[in-house]
DNA sequence: ATAGTGTATGTAACCGGTTACAGAGATAAA
DNA sequence: TTTATCTCTGTAACCGGTTACATACACTAT
């Protein structure tokens, strides 16, 4: 690989002003400009971003650390901070946590090491103290912000309001709530909002709520037993994999949805329309909220004012078969 | 951050001595060594791995290029990936090519900048020679091996036999092929494995081939055209996707799963237990075929030899509903 | 004639590590 | 006693860029 010094040899000139034509600064004549774009040329020069960073104290990389990015909700928030970081000229190092501090804490002191210019967390776990001090650009994507941070999610809580309401809207009273981890604070936002409307609705039965931890199979022996206990008409999923849980349950069971049971899930993840019948479900504009979340982590970097701290994204109804009725009941 | 100076300074001693115990090298003496360790804990002193990597010229960085990490083959494949690399204490640089070879040189220039140590390159478009000439280990995932490039893959034309032979064996007689892009190596791969089996067995028939394109909806499309054209019993279709694109068509047209027309994917990703019926696939070790990916991209970057260079990793059959029958037809 | 400004380029320090090399003391071998 | 070897440590060059500073020349204003 060749060096500044090769092109500067090769053009007759010094490092320097190799270095400010490549960098555009400075001055520079145009005869020379023109000598050292060949050599450059002739070498296939490219700089060395190491030696670069190591001067400059910026990398043009960020981290973005994520739970898990074999769980279906995370390919696309994932595609998107890449895609818009890739427009300005940033590269990404993926990190998976598991939600699991002690990774993530490691996770953090590897990417400072390597001078990541920012980083993106989806995370709920860490301490705000550990975060606060690492002295690098933060966003906060897909969890409520800590302290100070821009941060970046989806309206959970008027979400889970809007589902609860579609399934009385379409005819059912009995409406239950498949419950996500309760040390996830978007699963308690979602729950809250179920609540809530429940509550208005004058409906609301603490024994109509299922542990489903976010997980299919779970959610599916769950509800099953649930089923089996308790009559329901209507049944929100907190995650789009428990609603196919509940699918699966409700299907073998023998009673059909969405005439004995209406199902809708949470997400909008693809898989909803790939079941049958597909499923209704909130969808979260997941490629939006991981652009934005670069977008603004560009904007901290770079040190220009941000036009907002807290984006709370508007979640959407979408209607499918699984919530399909012919309007009386 | 306090730099190796700093730590020098407050143990009283040189740089050299506290590079020597931080990379356990050279002599030094123990006395010495305890108060250059007290000093760094004192300091919260950590290495800069940038400078690190300057003179080293390895940045325990790879890059992972893949077509899309949203399509639902490839987290669980990334996944396993950075496991194995975090296990190494490599950390890992996502690249999103869509099959673009415009963007694989793009990013194959920035990841040689930055001084990865190693790639894994999941493409079939790039020209081999640019990659030949890049200077850094390679491994090729998922996609036939360039010239001497280590490489991991599943038996494609192997599973493909198996999956004909499989609806065979419970009684299908026209069988259909949803194929994927013709450009797409594997995608022909199993197309080659359908075909030689057919022949085999009899059966084959050139109508019988259906465009899919490795999307759901295009098979879905397709399906629905060539159901109403051709008398069919059962569908391999060239990925889970198209298999559910199928299922899709048949059940639109009022025919069942299994007992009218059988139906099996392949890749064997999670989504084909969430539909219903539950979709037989032949099943690829995904997440092997990640880790032993980036086991042999570790033994090249660290020279070691390798045992084998081309891996063709087994698939398997996963029976499941949607070509479950009663022995006799 | 002189000072001031703009243009053009080079020298060398610097970023924060690693390591070749040199030197010094201690110990063992001849 | 001399020489060889081992242990321990420091100095300084190096990795490949960037940039502060110095220098030099051309041109303009006074």
């Amino acid at each position: 690989m060749a060096t500044i010094r090769d092109v500067a040899k090769l053009a007759g000139v010094s490092v320097a002003t190799v270095s400010r034509v490549l960098n555009q600064n400075g001055y520079v004549n145009e005869d020379t400009e023109k000598r050292v774009k060949k050599a450059i040329e002739q070498l296939n020069y490219k700089p060395n971003e190491v030696a670069r960073t190591l001067f400059k104290k910026t990398s043009k990389t960020i981290g973005l650390i994520v739970p898990d990015i074999s769980n279906p909700f995370f390919p696309e928030l994932v595609r998107a901070v890449e895609d818009v970081m890739n427009i300005y000229d940033y590269t990404v190092i993926l990190c998976n946590s598991d939600e699991k501090s002690e990774k993530e804490k490691q996770y953090i002191g590897i990417l400072k090491q390597k001078y990541v210019d920012g980083i993106i967390l989806t995370t709920n776990q860490l301490e705000s103290d550990e975060v606060l001090e690492l002295g690098v650009p933060v966003v906060v994507l897909d969890r409520p912000s800590m302290h100070s941070f821009p941060s970046v999610i989806a309206d959970n809580y008027g979400g889970a309001r809007l589902a609860t309401r579609h399934l009385y809207d379409i005819g059912c009273r009995k409406i239950a709530h498949i419950q996500g981890p309760t040390h996830v604070v978007n699963a308690m936002e979602r729950f809250r909002g179920y609540r809530d409307e429940m509550q208005e609705l004058g409906l609301w039965n603490e024994q109509l709520i299922i542990q489903g931890n976010y997980q299919l199979k779970q959610a599916k022996e769950a509800t099953l037993r649930a089923l089996q206990e308790h009559k329901m008409d209507g049944i929100f999923a907190g995650n789009d994999a428990m609603a196919v849980g509940a699918l699966k349950a409700v299907q073998q069971l023998g009673l059909r949805v969405p005439e004995d049971v209406a199902i809708i899930g949470y997400d909008g993840i693809p898989l909803t329309e790939m079941t049958t019948p597909e499923l209704s479900t909130i969808s979260q504009p997941i490629y939006e909220m991981g652009a934005i979340a670069a977008r603004i982590l560009v904007k901290k970097i770079e040190a220009k004012p941000l036009e907002q701290l807290h984006y709370v994204l508007p979640v959407k109804l979408v209607e499918r078969q699984s919530t399909q009725r012919r309007g009386t009941r």
